[in-house]
DNA sequence: TCCTTTGCTTGACACTGTGTAAAGTTGACA
DNA sequence: TGTCAACTTTACACAGTGTCAAGCAAAGGA
């Protein structure tokens, strides 16, 4: 990183944060991002050496402060397969729109930037290991489609859970946070659960 | 338009399109479809006004030479609203791959680009009808799933069927297309098909 | 008090890709 | 012979990212 000021280096990460969430889609530059932080342009790249490393800081210092891993891993404690799957996606589903502007702008550089890319293919997979274990969870209770083979349905839930498709049905659809979760759990259920 | 010569329009999208199947993803510069057209890259703007409308052209020219809907309303013939639905699938399904290059490139500019945006939607708008048209199919043979309100199956369906998740599962995952298809039946016909 | 270091500012500039502008070339046609 | 349409060539404006170098102000140590 860098041996600058860490307050600094925090006040530029939270103005990331507060531009991209404000409204998602809207492009934000690197100089709208230093007059945020009332700091020169410059001087965020004494912090930050891209705009993709400081992306990928932001959403670090996000999964600091929001406690991601706590509301994932809680979804462990379900009793059931089809408990932990709908508990996996609702922990899921009601985080994304949490983190939406920031992923926006990583789907927004994934097509150009190699480094972005990367870091935002890193993060769907460590979610998509969220939804292997969920599929494991109903393999287990005997409660997964007869015929469905593992990975098939790992892919499945990974995809249906894609921001993508939050994005679509609650932007595009117009349909409220409820009913994606609601829907989200009802297709995920008649497609990979038993009976 | 332009009163330009049509046959250097048509070289243009030909090699528009070309070089944006060849392979997807990658940036193709107004300079590079010009020098693919061997032309200069200004000749480019005597038929076209913007990269926009460049793309906007070239999905139309692809439409009239792959002939879509022919394919699209031979899913009407299907006798039943099931076989209805999977014909759909089937025709829509088959039909991404060949446009794939030229969608990525809609979808990399819809974040920056109005028109792009607006001429995508477009399309979009038209595919829904497509999957509103199915879900009718279902309904009026009641073999839409009870208690499921048609729009949000027609929602539901559109989602499932998008471009993104196309990619996400062939690109990502590593699917046939064969399998991609097999699936997408799977799952509209689990969540949204009665019994 | 002086000196050094740290963290920032200011200003200039290279680079890429889009789009505009204008002058020059070429071939067809009357 | 002259005109016009289609194209070429060259130049430039503009936005946004990233680099570079000089300067400045405050803190802290000798």
């Amino acid at each position: 990183m860098s041996s600058a000021n860490l307050q600094t280096r925090e006040k530029i990460l939270k103005a990331a944060w507060r531009l991209l969430e404000d409204e998602p889609g809207t492009a934000v530059r690197m100089s709208d991002i230093a007059k945020a932080a009332s700091i020169s342009r410059q001087a965020v790249y004494l912090h930050f050496p891209t705009r993709a490393e400081l992306l990928i800081a932001t959403a670090r210092y996000m999964d600091e402060t929001l406690k991601v891993d706590d509301a994932l891993t809680a979804s462990r404690a379900a009793p059931s397969g089809r408990a932990r799957l709908d508990a996996y996606i609702e922990a899921w589903g009601n985080y994304i729109p949490k983190i939406y502007g920031v992923a926006r702008a990583f789907l927004a550089m994934e097509a150009t930037d190699e480094a972005a890319a990367a870091a935002w293919a890193d993060r769907m997979d460590a979610m998509r290991h969220g939804c292997e274990a969920a599929i494991r969870a109903l393999a287990d209770d005997d409660a997964l489609k007869p015929g469905l083979d593992r990975d098939r349905a790992t892919d499945l839930l990974w995809t249906l859970l894609s921001v993508r498709n939050w994005e679509h049905l609650t932007r595009d659809c117009g349909w409220s946070q409820a009913a994606y979760i609601e829907a989200m759990k009802y297709m995920a259920e008649s497609a990979l659960a038993a009976g």
